[in-house]
DNA sequence: CGAATTGTGAAGATGCTGTGACAATTCTTG
DNA sequence: CAAGAATTGTCACAGCATCTTCACAATTCG
């Protein structure tokens, strides 16, 4: 049931959905005690953060590609409302978050019109100053949707998440949505054998039962997808009683020279103890490009 | 007789929806008097208000489509907390303001984390509220951003957000709300991929039921009124188990690459010197008014 | 050489999508 | 307000893409 969502879930490690990119935040403050905890609680939770002591003009802050910003009035003197006005109409995406002391319900309505997202009186627990961050980071979120993900290169194949789909010199390998699934999850783990065990469990979402050839099936029906549309490479190797490890490799010799497109050539891999050593030159290989 | 449509309508999600649009607000209490004062506040604001006394199932508030509601916690006794989780789920993009009595931070940070907006402490100024209620919507409805935006072109046909209407060579394809709300949604995410259950949260406004045929339903309308508009070119193309993507292609030979995914698209920016002969060079811009 | 592992092809099961008809809802008009 | 039109949502069924499973051949390892 639903499997079309697990498999999301599970099986898109690499690409689409992935952790929520690292947010960016910055704290205008001088509550050093404040600041301290609020900045290890932030870093725990692995989100770029800067601390400002001092008003840094509204402009300023359009260069520093804040996802929201926690900021206490007082530190703005008289000018906090200009200087609130000026940054929600720059930067009408930035969550701002206003945290500061005692204020009246009219000071509150006026920066929440002005454009604040959420104000919250000190003294106040950093937990819940991060809560709020989040809930408006959420919401600000939704519109840019997804993420846009670089390819994956590889040989003369291009990964793309955005399109479910992989390419060779343009034209669509034609992958089902499992064979896209495998070949994302093998190619992210660049150079890396991957146990059957751990496919299968990506890729299906539960255990394997002894005795299952799904992963082979689908790694035999991967390689001849990519074999039709990119002969003169490997891609998929297997490693016995392991499992398989996906790196480009080839057939031509010579060919680490010339790669399609700029991608940094990391598929030199390690361990590369199992291949012919044999070293002679030959055509190398510019296909399709 | 396709203008009439719908220029205002309360939930354009996708849609351009740029003025103000009434909005929808519910109040979830059984506090006459804040209820007295807040109603009173609503109806000169000229919001679409209403009124709940008694823990509505989460279900039911799918169907009142509503911008915003403001809930107090105590009413809904000790389900608060899962009433609130199912209701986030089922619509992402409601506004939720929680306005209720002392609460812990703990109880604040969980209500926050589980979907909840903002979150009010009574007792508390109902212009605060509000104030609040607001800012939560003007951030919702951001995605509308662009009010001026130029048509979109793809293949022979041109989407033009500010008519809700999509035209091939000045002819309007008479597309209903719907249709037109997902063509334009489609298209702007032209290339990628979307899935099913982002397509029908951006239209819908809430997340898909297992079994829901409805995206497919408007596919098969969209794509319909577009062969017969522009038969020699197909745009909406299915992915399996997957969704659907965007893509004008034409079916005249000439080799209409797919996009040459890995190159800097500079595809798109026409240079298409040795492409595509058969560009649609006609004066589908002297449409209709 | 024998056992275990992997490659391969095909048949059948599964579940997704296309499609048309129809019911429910909303809007328009008299 | 009610009839009528337009739009939207639901359903059942047919067709088919995909996935799973199985038998058997080929390979690898000890």
């Amino acid at each position: 049931m639903t499997e079309s969502i697990t498999a999301r879930d599970e099986a898109a490690p690499s690409g689409s959905g992935g952790a929520s990119a690292p947010l960016r935040i910055a704290v205008l403050d001088r509550d050093t005690g404040f600041i301290q905890v609020l900045s290890k609680r932030l870093d725990r939770l692995g989100w770029e953060h800067r601390v400002l002591a001092s008003p840094v003009p509204a402009d300023a802050v359009v260069s520093m590609r804040l996802s929201a910003l926690v900021v206490d009035l007082a530190v703005l003197g008289p000018q906090a409302w200009e200087w609130l006005e000026r940054l929600c109409g720059a930067l009408p995406d930035l969550g701002i978050v206003v945290c500061t002391g005692p204020s009246t319900v009219a000071q509150r309505v006026r920066g929440l019109r002005l454009g604040a997202d959420d104000w919250i009186t000190k003294p106040c627990h950093p937990e819940e100053v991060i809560a709020r961050v989040q809930s408006v980071v959420r919401r600000r979120r939704r519109p840019s949707g997804r993420t846009e993900t670089k390819p994956l290169m590889a040989g003369e194949v291009e990964i793309r998440s955005d399109r479910f789909q992989a390419f060779v010199a343009g034209a669509s390998l034609d992958l089902t949505r499992r064979e896209f699934e495998l070949i994302e999850l093998l190619a992210a783990a660049e150079g890396r054998v991957l146990e059957r065990e751990e496919i299968y469990s990506r890729l299906w979402g539960y255990t394997m039962v002894r005795g299952d050839r799904s992963v082979d099936v689908f790694v035999r029906k991967l390689r001849q997808k990519l074999e039709k549309a990119s002969p003169r490479w490997r891609y998929i190797h297997t490693h016995f009683g392991i499992g398989y490890r996906f790196a480009a490799e080839s057939l031509d010799v010579e060919a680490d020279v010339e790669v399609p497109s700029s991608l940094p050539a990391a598929w030199d891999a390690g361990d590369g103890s199992e291949l012919t050593g044999s070293h002679q030159d030959r055509e190398l290989t510019t296909d399709a490009f």
